[in-house]
RNA sequence: GGCCCCAUGGUCAAGCGGUUAAGACACCGCCCUUUCACGGCGGUAACGCGGGUUCGAAUCCCGCUGGGGUCACCA
C-alpha cells in the first residue's frame, strides 16, 4: 500500500543468460515498468570459483540487446550498492552479527564428512536427509571456547520445530510448509563467507526488494528464505515464482536441445523484439488473442497474477514466425546498414561506394527481397544474384524448368526481345514479354519459370519483371544466353545445386 | 524416498459451474498469383484416470497416475 515497489533479477555470472533466465528477467522489468517501481540488477557472484567476468559482460550485454534496463545496478549505481555480492562481504557480516546478537544463529562444529556420512545414512533408512541438531544445544562458553582454539565452523540459522511457513505466492497462492520439514540450514561457511540462500536474502532485506520474482525452482527453498527475513526482523517480500521452461521432451533445457542462450539466438539471427515478444507468450497470455505484442504494450497488459502456473516447452517454430514477423517489418534502409560491412566483405558492393543511383538501387533490391524473407540468411540468399554471377542453378528447377527441348531457344528469343524494350522498366518489360508469350502461344508459366532460373539460378523471388527490371538489360540478356549455352552443351549438370 | 508445485490439441494458451471447448504456431487442403513469401478461407487435432459435490462439471473436493522442482559448507 503505497509501498515503493523495488523488484530484482540476480543472475550469477557462471554462463550465458538463458532464456528461462531472460524470461524471468523481462517479467520483473515489466511489473516495475509497470507499477512505476524500481528494476534492480544484482550480480549473484558468491561463488568465486565459477563467477567469471565474461558471463558478467555477456549476461548485461544480452539484457541490454533485448531492451531490458536496469535502474539500480553493478554498472549504474545506485542507493543500496554494491550490487555485486563479491563486493558486499561487509553487509552479510554485519547480519551474520545481527544474528549472533539475538541468537538466531548457532556454530555448528559438525565434519563435512560427518554430515555427508548422515545424510547417507538417513537415505537407508528412508528418512528425509535433515541436519541432527547435534550443535544446537551446546552451551554458549564451550561454543566461544572452541571457536577461540580454531576449531573450524559454520553457523546454521535456528529454525523453529513447530507450527508451519507460510510463502505468500502472488501466482501460485499461499503455498503452506510444516517447519518440521525445515532442517537448521547453514547460512554461513566455514572459509567464512556467506552461503547463497544467506547471502540473497539479506541483499533483499537490504535493498528493500519488495516482491521477489524468480524461477520456479526456488519455491522449496522459499520457506528458509522467510525463516531468515523473520531472523532480521524485516517485513516479508512478496514472491512470485515463474515456471520454468522446458525442453520439447520435458527435460530441462541443455546444450543438447540447441540454443538455449540469448547470444545464441542473437547470432543466429532472431531480432529482440521477436524474443521479448515470444517469451512474454511462453507463460502469458495478453487475452484478445493478441499475439504480437511490443515491449510498451506488454507494460500495458502484463499482469503477474495472470502467469500461468505449469511449465512450458519452448518452440522454435513459433519465435521463428514471431521472427519473421518482425524481421519483414524492419525498413529496406535499416537492413542495407546491417547487412553492409558483410557485403563489402563478398566484394557486393564497394566500401566507400557514394553513386546515388546505385544505392537507390541496392536500396530496392533489398526492399524487395527483404518482403519474403524471415531472416538474415533468406536476405543473404535472395539478394546474391543480383551482386553477383549466377554459377549455381537450383537442381529441382533444372529438371523441371530446363528439360523441355525449345528451353533455350526460348531463352534466346526472351533475350532478342528484351533488346527492344525500353524504356527498361517492369510495366514496358512486361508488355513486351507478355507479347512474346501470344507470339509464341506457351502458358505464360512455360515462359515465366524458365526465364526466371536462367537469371537468378533460383526458382523462388520476387516478381520477374521486376527481377528484370533490377538486372538490366545487359545483364539480363547476358545470363539468358549463357543458360542457354549451358543448357545446350550438357553442362549444366555439374552447376545444379 | 520426504516435502512442494503443476496437469486443456504436437506446442503456446483462453476458459474461473451451463460455451458448438477460443485464438496462435506447426501440419493439410483451397483461393490470390508468373514462382516464393505475405494475405484470405477451410480442415485434422485437447479437457490424463477414477471417485465424489451439484439439476448440471474442463471449471469445486478427494484419490491415483504422470511431469517438474527441492532436500549441499553450488548458486
Amino acid at each position: 500500500m503505497g509501498k515503493q515497489i523495488r523488484v530484482r533479477f540476480a543472475p550469477s555470472p557462471t554462463g550465458a543468460l538463458h532464456i528461462g533466465g531472460a524470461r524471468t528477467a523481462y517479467f520483473n522489468w515489466l511489473f516495475a515498468r509497470q507499477q512505476k517501481g524500481t528494476f534492480v540488477l544484482r550480480i549473484d557472484d558468491t561463488d568465486r570459483a565459477r563467477s567469471t567476468e565474461a558471463s558478467y559482460q555477456q549476461i548485461l550485454d544480452s539484457l541490454r540487446w533485448l531492451g531490458i534496463g536496469w535502474d539500480e545496478g553493478p554498472d549504474v549505481g545506485g542507493t543500496f550498492g554494491p550490487y555485486r555480492q563479491s563486493e558486499r562481504i561487509d553487509v552479510y557480516r554485519t547480519y551474520l552479527e545481527q544474528l549472533k546478537a539475538t541468537d538466531h544463529i548457532y556454530p555448528c562444529f559438525c565434519t563435512a564428512e560427518q554430515l555427508q556420512a548422515e545424510r547417507e545414512e538417513a537415505q537407508r533408512k528412508g528418512r528425509a536427509p535433515r541436519y541432527s541438531g547435534r550443535c544446537r544445544h551446546i552451551p554458549r562458553e564451550e561454543a566461544d571456547r572452541r571457536i577461540e582454539a580454531g576449531e573450524a565452523h559454520v553457523y546454521r540459522l535456528r529454525v523453529s520445530e513447530a507450527g508451519e511457513t507460510t510463502v505468500r505466492d502472488l501466482i501460485r497462492g499461499d503455498v503452506v510448509f510444516q517447519n518440521s520439514e525445515i532442517d537448521d540450514f547453514i547460512i554461513w561457511k566455514a572459509d567464512g563467507t556467506p552461503t547463497y540462500h544467506f547471502a540473497s536474502c539479506v541483499d533483499d532485506a537490504a535493498m528493500e526488494i519488495s516482491h521477489v520474482i524468480r524461477a520456479e525452482e526456488h519455491l522449496s527453498n522459499t520457506p528458509r528464505h522467510v525463516a531468515l527475513f523473520q531472523a532480521f526482523g524485516v517485513e516479508v517480500p512478496l514472491f512470485a515464482h515463474v515456471p520454468m521452461i522446458l525442453a520439447p521432451d520435458r527435460s530441462k533445457l541443455s546444450k543438447r536441445h540447441g540454443a538455449t542462450s540469448v547470444s545464441e539466438y542473437r547470432e543466429a539471427g532472431i531480432l529482440p523484439e521477436a524474443l521479448v515478444n515470444y517469451l512474454l507468450l511462453l507463460g502469458f497470455s495478453p487475452g484478445e488473442d493478441k499475439e504480437i505484442v511490443s515491449r510498451d504494450e506488454a507494460v500495458q497488459l502484463f499482469q503477474l497474477d495472470r502467469v500461468t502456473k505449469h511449465a512450458a516447452i519452448y518452440d522454435v517454430k513459433k519465435l521463428e514466425w514471431l521472427n519473421a514477423h518482425y524481421f519483414r517489418s524492419q525498413s529496406p534502409d535499416a537492413v542495407v546498414a546491417k547487412l553492409w560491412p558483410t557485403w563489402v566483405e563478398s566484394g557486393y558492393v564497394r566500401a566507400d561506394e557514394v553513386d546515388r543511383s546505385t544505392i537507390a538501387w541496392i536500396r530496392t533490391v533489398t526492399e524487395f527481397v527483404l518482403s519474403r524473407s524471415r531472416n538474415w540468411t533468406d536476405v543473404m540468399d535472395g539478394v546474391r544474384p543480383y551482386f553477383a554471377k549466377v554459377n549455381t542453378y537450383d537442381a529441382k528447377g533444372v529438371q523441371k524448368q530446363f528439360s523441355g527441348q525449345d528451353v533455350p531457344h526460348r531463352l534466346r528469343l526472351v533475350a532478342d526481345r528484351l533488346q527492344t524494350v525500353a524504356p527498361f522498366t517492369t510495366v514496358v518489360i512486361e508488355r513486351a514479354f507478355r507479347e512474346l508469350i501470344e507470339e509464341l502461344q506457351v502458358k505464360g508459366g512455360e515462359l515465366i519459370h524458365p526465364t526466371r532460373l536462367a537469371l537468378t539460378g533460383m526458382t523462388v523471388g520476387p516478381g520477374l519483371f521486376d527481377v528484370m527490371a533490377l538486372l538490366g538489360r545487359e545483364a539480363s540478356v547476358q545470363r539468358l544466353n549463357a543458360a542457354a549455352d549451358l543448357i545446350e552443351r550438357g553442362e549444366l549438370v555439374n552447376l545444379q545445386k
